[in-house]
DNA sequence: CCCTGATTCGC
DNA sequence: GCGAATCAGG
């Protein structure tokens, strides 16, 4: 397959809305995920929370020790000279923004910029997540909980489904307990017939729940039991 | 092992 | 420009 401008399009959206490389590539189809993400950095679309990123040690010498190829650069040798990067100097990462947090003491802040009052604390991107939104520091969220409005509490009415169905509560030794449904779900409740007298189930349930027992070899495949059995959608 | 994105480099 | 191979973190 070739990348053509709808493909191209395609990949953009889904990249920029944070599909990953894989769902991108074989919602295309015909590429691989290497090939849309070697795409996607081609098209100067990178940047994204990789998994091996924040470390920028590697650099260059140390990665991979070797290629089996191309290694004869005349352009490559070692300038002695051309080091202008100090250890201990500050980080030249991106973030000239200073932390949020309570200076101590030594920071003498830089001049304010007169026409720049910098007392107005932006919210500070760091950078930008799937999907799209934007992470920031951790002091930088301004007012991240609106309040919630006192409520009153009102006691919760049954719902119609359940409404005359017979409760736990309404249970006694006069009406027939065999569960209907299972218990957990919301219209689970109880039979709530007359009772057969000395059983716990009306007379119907009791024929499901007492059973003559017949002889081995006859047996039927047993009625579903009101507990324990499995659940069967 | 699976996943992820980044990078390298032969084509 | 393309993408397989490889790396490296989760």
């Amino acid at each position: 397959m070739s990348w053509t401008d709808e493909r191209i399009e395609k990949l953009r959206k889904m990249w920029e809305g944070g599909a990953t490389a894989s769902q991108i590539a074989d919602d295309l189809g015909g590429v691989s995920r290497n090939a849309v993400i070697g795409k996607a950095h081609r098209l100067g679309l990178k940047a994204r929370p990789s998994p091996v990123k924040p470390n920028e040690k590697p650099a260059r010498p140390a990665p991979v020790a070797k290629r089996p190829a191309a290694e004869s650069r005349d352009d490559e040798q070692e300038a002695p000279a051309a080091r202008p990067e100090p250890v201990a100097a500050a980080p030249a990462v991106e973030r000239p923004a200073p932390t949020p947090t309570p200076a101590p003491v030594s920071a003498a802040p830089a001049e304010p910029a007169a026409d720049e009052p910098v007392r107005a604390p932006q919210p500070r991107i760091v950078s930008v997540g799937p999907g799209g939104f934007l992470r920031q520091g951790p002091g930088d969220q301004q007012q991240p909980i609106p309040p919630a409005p006192p409520r009153r509490l009102v006691p919760a009415k049954p719902s119609a489904e359940i409404a005359d169905k017979t409760s736990l509560l309404d249970l006694n030794d006069r009406i027939c307990r065999w569960p209907m449904g299972h218990p957990g779900e919301p219209d689970f409740h109880f039979c709530g017939d007359k009772v057969n007298p000395g059983f716990p189930y009306c007379v119907d349930h009791c024929g499901r729940a007492y059973q003559a027992q017949l002889p081995r070899g006859a047996r039927r495949p047993p009625p579903p039991l009101p507990f324990g059995g499995p659940r069967v959608r």
